[in-house]
DNA sequence: AAGTGGTCTAGACCACCGC
DNA sequence: CGGTGGTCTAGACCACTTG
């Protein structure tokens, strides 16, 4: 880990523990530079990390601020979502069913979303993923079959994006998401477990590679009594 | 503006219309603040903006890359989604209707959400959004008399974002969101027009100005078949 | 080994805030 | 006016990829 890494985890770890208070100044960049020995560039790049975070804001003239509520903002776990449920939700005791598992042509409609040609076979696999024995999401998935090679039962029983990450050795860039509400369909009402008028909370995805290829889409269902779905925005324009 | 942003929308545009292709290669740091006569400091500050957008990715060793999707991403308008619903559509024709209006002591869920004491009263409006005279989304929005001060009908009926900006001076600092499908309730029936068994998509958000406080806590509820929530996610661990 | 991007420095100037 | 954060420089070293 570099200098503005290491600086920016102490100021955090003051800022959680309260020794710099919330809504209070903290020291100035030139005290701060001199107290960890570095330039004062280094030391606005850790302060940068904390203000993406949004721990402190700063104002010219003024100086750097510890927010309000910094403090809520801890409790959400930064979990990349495209870590996939195994690493979001670790502590708890998630099984899969395969409901479908098949290599095939794509549709018009998946084509354009993984930015294929007609000729190149895709996974298609939906999947039932189960929160400690209850009924959590459904996967309708895509995958190209010459970025993701080699996809087996076992590996769908467990955690895909581990054998992605790891055992592939594919790193991920981003990810575009659609969120929607919808009414369960008759998949829905039999796989969750839902009720026939039960809405639907669908996340709609196309995941990326670093280079910007795609390599998933996907539909996950989910139960509306189950899920929902957080977001942090910081405004970065001021 | 300032340098490295001038650069980064020259480059931007460059990509825009292809005169650095995608997925090719553009030219190394170096060569580009020759080319700009800047630092490279400054020039790699450039590429960091560009990077955070989704354009362009970097490989140690390797070189600067143009996105494969980079052309894709320029789709969604960057609007900061706290800018309300006049400025995200500014082409369409947006009415509002009051269905109620008042100043209220808060409830345990409010004064935990503002941050407020009993005490401290606030405005609680509902509001109907018409997009195009058809309904749209049913607001819930409570906000704090004391930072939001002098709200009026007149100022509900057309965009209450603009008047905290321009005329209240507030400088807003992010937002954080919940995402959840529900049920249509009597309210929502009534109001947005759907039917009795019309799933809802609710966004549950407290809106924080610049020092952390928060101003707004609010539910939007939206017609399933009208609106989806987009979002884009960008890898910036590796 | 050569070339790339990432980090870091010491110092400079500027814009802005508050006294 | 002094102090703050934001920008920019010219140069250095390092980590990494590629030929």
């Amino acid at each position: 880990m570099v200098k503005y890494q290491q600086i920016a985890k102490i100021i955090r770890k003051r800022i959680q523990e309260g020794v710099y208070p919330v809504d209070s100044l903290i020291p100035d960049q030139v005290t701060l530079s001199k107290e960890f020995d570095v330039s004062r560039m280094t030391m606005k790049k850790a302060l940068d990390i904390l203000a993406m975070e949004g721990l402190i804001y700063r104002q010219r003239g003024a100086g750097t601020f510890v927010m309000k509520n910094a403090l809520i903002n801890q409790l959400d776990t930064k979990a990349e979502e495209y870590d996939g449920l195994t690493k979001q939700l670790p502590d708890k005791e998630i099984t899969s069913k395969i409901i479908y598992f098949d290599i095939e042509f794509p549709s018009e409609k998946v084509m354009e979303q993984l930015m294929l040609k007609e000729n190149q076979p895709v996974y298609k696999l939906i999947r039932l993923r189960c929160l400690e024995g209850q009924p959590y999401v459904l996967e309708h998935t895509y995958m190209p079959s010459d970025i993701v090679t080699g996809l087996t039962e076992d590996i769908l029983l467990g955690s895909i994006y581990r054998y992605l990450k790891e055992d592939l050795g594919l790193v991920f860039g981003g990810a575009f998401r659609k969120i929607h509400a919808d009414k369960a369909s008759e998949y829905d009402i039999d796989y969750l477990e839902c009720a026939p008028h039960d809405p639907v909370l669908e996340v709609e995805q196309v995941v990326y590679l670093q280079n910007g290829k795609p390599f998933e889409y996907s539909r996950s269902r989910h139960r509306y009594d189950k899920r929902s779905y957080t977001i942090l925005d910081i405004n970065k324009s001021s």
